[in-house]
DNA sequence: TACAAATATGAAACCGGTTACATGCGGGGG
DNA sequence: CCCCCGCATGTAACCGGTTTCATATTTGTA
């Protein structure tokens, strides 16, 4: 940081004293238009800027928000991180980025340090919330928004629409004639994973179809698992006509395994992913996928965390629900006879 | 923010003064074991953090770093964003994230905004470094690092070894046999493109190849340019046998263009990209690639940037080069008779 | 034994803003 | 003519730490 020119250099200069130059530059108070500006030209002339740091000690706003992912390198996480960036900059707020991995042990010391660099919210995204979280989030008496937790908590949040995306996917494979379908799930034991399961299972059993659990592999939410996956269903005969994948890096590792085998994508297999990060539609056959709007994420939670900073919004935690679209790309097919 | 237990809350608490409890906390002059415990004692109790903000005020030291990105939506980014933020977690930073879009406005807005929140040092990383910005960065007098730009600079840098990326790749392709050989380029007038292209022109003259400016198409670094030049190339015959793209989102979209229209990859032409984004590997076939090692960038980086910062290089500016390697993957192969 | 050095602590100033309070001046209403 | 109010500005305290300086006690040593 180093040395700067203050505010009272500034005074000095336009003849003035620290508080009318701060009254001026805050257009708090009176201030006589000469002496505007005389402190005007002297701000100009000096590139002054008001040190932030000063202004938070006092005034207890530090015009910072603490932004947590699990992992900022997932598409979705970082669209989002770009959209809430651009957001609350417009804003006059500053996001200081923290990135969990996931882990709660990690989730725990950015607490410490939001608390300890004094923020003024939190963006929390996380796969699974562990209890003690929410209790330290709780106690630090901060505005939180939660996102994309599935989890119960006594905070505003927004998330999709619970069970909704894999619903529709698997849905639109039903449509197009599938009855054996597989589902390639999630790291079990995440409230996600669990609600995405049960959107391919509800859609399976509205359309009276039976269930294999042979058909279920759940494993992560990568690119890897997805490949593990692949090897698994490819190993079943007879096959199932179609996968429903837990989201879209699953189902890209499985493509690659199924295409490497010479299992045709959508010929042998129709495959959807969930999430429709960019790479999806950019690969051959591109990626019938849903929509995870991470823009949309960004901009329910910021319009709600800035809500509750300023006080315009203090009644009981909302809960904002994310709508989805199917895209209906080339890797869904109706089944061979 | 709020309020929150203070330095002489504890103080009050421990029978002591708030400088005692200072100097036990920073370990910084004497101060009798007896009481050190019993201040220990208080602070747990009331779980006490010093304000970061107070201590800024006073030591004009932050602990917080901004982190200029011109895309952290690119995978290269993201995964640079996430090393770097764990990297200097460690040792007792933050990040501000700062996404500029590669726009230069943006930049010179995030610089203005460095300098009021005052942090203690700028890991910027820009596709084109714009002279504004670097008369800014000047007179801001602060550590700076800057990352994976090519243009010539008074700071510490920290990029890939020029025009090495796409030289390796396209002698991979002449060394498969391959003689008509396209290039698919970035944005033309940014200096990494201008290397890029330079190191494929390289291999082409050192093969004694000569270079058909009809095979050499510039448009931008993001897979809708990519799909543009497949459509470029796919029109012309002969077609080449191979194409040297400029990084893995160009080669992901053109190599869907041509897998749309018929053309096998790598049967019909072999594809290149460079930049090994996780994606690559997941497509099919797999992209052969060159490494960009973003996590190497972000150790550099930082260690670069916290030497300059602590003191502990005081020479004149650094410039750490990053090597790369080829790896080779299912989208190229030697040319059909 | 006496004096210097080491140990232990507190008072108060300071960092750079904001803001409550005091003050002075000019003009309008009674 | 006096009083009160709106305007314009200054003084000083304050935010929560750190740090200098002073002071007191203990320890070491000549």
């Amino acid at each position: 940081m180093g040395k700067s020119v203050t505010i009272r250099d500034i005074a000095k200069e336009a003849g003035v004293s620290a508080a009318t130059v701060s009254r001026f530059l805050n257009r708090t108070g009176y201030v006589d238009e000469k002496t505007g500006a005389r402190i005007a030209a002297e701000v100009k002339r000096f590139n002054y800027r008001p040190s932030r740091i000063a202004q938070s000690l006092k005034t207890k706003v530090s015009k910072n928000l603490m932004m947590v992912v699990p992992d900022i390198q997932n598409p979705f996480y970082s669209r989002m991180a770009n959209e809430m960036q651009h957001l609350v900059f417009a804003e006059g707020y500053t996001i200081t980025l923290f990135d969990s991995e996931g882990k709660f042990e990690s989730e725990m010391k950015c607490l410490a340090l939001a608390e300890s660099i004094g923020v003024d919210g939190i963006l929390f995204a996380s796969v699974a919330v562990h209890q003690s979280v929410l209790r330290e989030l709780g106690r630090m008496n901060l505005p939180v928004v939660m996102i994309n937790s599935y989890d119960a908590c006594p905070f505003d949040s927004v998330h999709g629409v619970r069970n909704e995306g894999t619903y529709l996917s698997a849905r639109h494979l039903i449509s197009l004639g599938h009855r054996r379908i597989g589902f390639a799930g999630g790291a079990v034991g995440t409230a996600i994973a669990a609600s995405r399961k049960t959107g391919y299972l509800h859609a399976m059993q509205e359309a009276g179809l039976p269930v294999d659990r042979q058909l279920i592999f759940e494993m992560d939410f990568n690119s890897d698992a997805g490949r593990k996956s692949g090897t698994y269903f490819s190993a079943l005969h007879p096959m199932p006509t179609a996968i429903c994948c837990a989201n879209d890096m699953i189902a890209l590792g499985l493509q690659q395994v199924l295409l490497e085998r010479g299992i045709s994508v959508p010929g042998d297999v129709s495959l959807t992913g969930m999430d429709n990060v960019r790479y999806g539609s950019v690969c051959s056959p591109p990626l019938t996928t849903v929509t995870n709007d991470s823009a949309a994420f960004a901009k329910e939670a910021v319009q709600a965390l800035l809500e509750r900073i300023r006080g315009t919004y203090t009644g009981p935690p909302r809960e904002v629900l994310i709508g989805r679209e199917l895209i209906v790309r080339g890797s869904t097919a109706p089944p061979r006879e």
